[in-house]
DNA sequence: TAAAGCTATAATGTCGACACTATAACCAAG
DNA sequence: CTTGGTTATAGTGTCGACATTATAGCTTTA
C-alpha cells in the first residue's frame, strides 16, 4: 500500500483532520452510501466530537470533491455517473500525460528502478491471478510516475483530489477480473519509454493507456444495475 | 470582464463566502502582501466577524491554494517563485491543452461566433494601445474555451482554483507592455482550428501557446527585483 | 379534493468562551 | 557571554449555545 503513504497525510494531529481521514475512507469505502444526504448533528454525535470540527472536515471533503454542498441546506455526498467518469478520465489523461512526460525528465535513476520492480510484482500477482491487490499494485504504479514528475501541485492535484475520486468509482465498480494483463503490457511500454528518458513517448503512451481505461471502466459502469449523479 | 460571471460565485449569501470572496480579491490584487502570516483575531476583528466564520473562509482559501496551513502554527499568504509559476505553466499546458481539444468538439456554434468576437476584440484594443485591458481580454479568451469543452470537472478546476494563481502571478509581474501581438496570433489560430473542429489541432496549439507564454513569463519574474516561494 | 398559507420542527450559520499548543521573553547556571 | 530551562503570552483548536433559514405537516379555503 504505498500508494497512501506515496500521497500524504501528516500524523493527524488535530480532530477534524483525524475525521476527515475517518469520513474520507468511509466514503471510499462505501460504508457512507452515496448521494446520502449529511446531518451535521447526526454525524457529530456519531463521532462523538463538536459540531464545529464536523463543519471543518466536511469542508475539507468538499475541496476533494467527495461531498457537494449548498448555502442552509446542507450538503451530501456526491453521485455517481458515467458523465462525471468521462470528465474524470479526460483530467487524467491530459494531466498523468503530462506526469509521465515531466517524469521521464525529472525521475532519478534509483525511482526508475523502483518503477520497474511495481512491474514487476505486478506481473507475479497476474501470473498468481491475485486480481484482488491488483487495483493496489496499479495505484502504486501510476502514484509512482506521478511522484516522478516533481511538480508538486500537479502531484498533490492528482494524488491528492483526482484519485480519491478514482478510488471512490473503483471501489463501486468492482470488476471482478479487470484487464489487468493488457493493463500490464501497457505499463511496461510506459516504463521502457521512461528509461530511454523518451518524454514525449511517455506521454503519449500514458494518454493512450488511460483512453483504454476509460472505455473499459465505461463499459463497466453502464453495465451495473444503475447509476446516478 | 466576463471572465468573473463566467466562472462563479453565485451570490454569497453567508457571511464566510462574503469573507472568502473579499479576502481572494485582497490576496489577488496584492493588498496582502505575499507571504504574509495570518493572525486570525486581527484579520476577524478588521472585517468585523467571528474567528469561526474567518477560519470557514480561510479554508476555502486554503482549497484555491492561495494560502497554506499548518496545525497549531497558523495560515500564511503564498508567497512566488520561478519553480511554483513553471508549475502552474505545466498543468496549464496539459489541462488547457485538453480543453482547447474538447472546446473544438463541444462547443456550439453560437459560443465559436462569440470567441472570433472576443479575438476581434482583442485585436481592436492592440491597435488602441489599451494594455491595460488586454490582460481581461486574455482571460476572457481562455475562460470562453476551458467553458467550451463542457468538461465541468475540467472548467472549475482550472477557472476556479488554477486561475486565481495565474492571476496572482500576473498582478505581481504586471508587464508593462506584454506580448499581446503574439499572443493574439497565437489565439488566432487557436479559434480557426476551433472553428475548424480539428481538435488534435487546437490542443497542440494551445500547448504551444501556454509554453510561450511560460517562456516570457518566467523570464520577466526572474527580471524582477527578487522573488520567493 | 386540491392548492395555498401558516405553523412547528429540525437543521444550518454564527458567535463568544475555554483549553491547549507554540513562541518569545526572561532568568539562571556554566 | 553563551546556553539551557522556565515562565508568560499570544494564537490556534474545540466546544456549546443562540439566531436564522428551510422543510414538513397541518389548517383553511376555493
Amino acid at each position: 500500500m504505498a500508494f497512501l503513504t506515496a500521497c500524504k497525510l501528516q500524523d493527524p494531529v488535530t480532530i477534524a483532520d483525524k475525521l476527515f481521514i475517518d469520513l474520507r475512507r468511509a466514503i471510499l469505502e462505501g460504508e457512507i452510501p452515496a448521494g446520502k444526504k449529511i446531518s451535521e448533528p447526526e454525524l457529530a454525535a456519531a463521532y462523538g466530537v463538536s459540531r464545529g470540527s464536523l463543519r471543518e472536515a466536511i469542508g475539507k471533503l468538499e475541496n476533494c470533491n467527495l461531498v457537494t454542498r449548498k448555502p442552509n441546506i446542507g450538503a451530501r455526498i456526491i453521485g455517481f455517473s458515467t458523465e462525471q467518469l468521462v470528465e474524470i478520465y479526460q483530467i487524467r489523461e491530459a494531466a498523468e500525460g503530462m506526469a509521465a512526460r515531466l517524469a521521464a525528465e525529472n525521475m532519478t535513476e534509483e525511482e526508475v528502478v523502483r518503477l520497474r520492480k511495481i512491474l514487476e510484482q505486478h506481473k507475479a500477482e497476474i501470473a498468481q491471478h491475485q486480481s484482488y491487490s491488483q487495483h493496489d499494485v496499479d495505484l502504486d504504479f501510476h502514484f509512482s510516475i506521478i511522484q516522478g514528475s516533481k511538480n508538486k501541485r500537479l502531484i498533490r492535484m492528482l494524488c491528492q483530489d483526482l484519485y480519491d475520486l478514482v478510488r471512490f468509482y473503483r471501489f463501486r465498480i468492482q470488476s471482478g477480473l479487470s484487464r489487468s494483463e493488457q493493463a500490464f503490457q501497457e505499463h511496461n511500454l510506459i516504463v521502457s519509454a521512461i528509461e530511454r528518458r523518451d518524454g514525449e513517448m511517455a506521454e503519449t503512451l500514458m494518454r493512450h493507456h488511460i483512453r483504454a481505461s476509460r472505455d473499459y471502466s465505461c463499459k463497466l459502469l453502464e453495465a451495473m444495475p444503475h447509476s446516478e449523479g
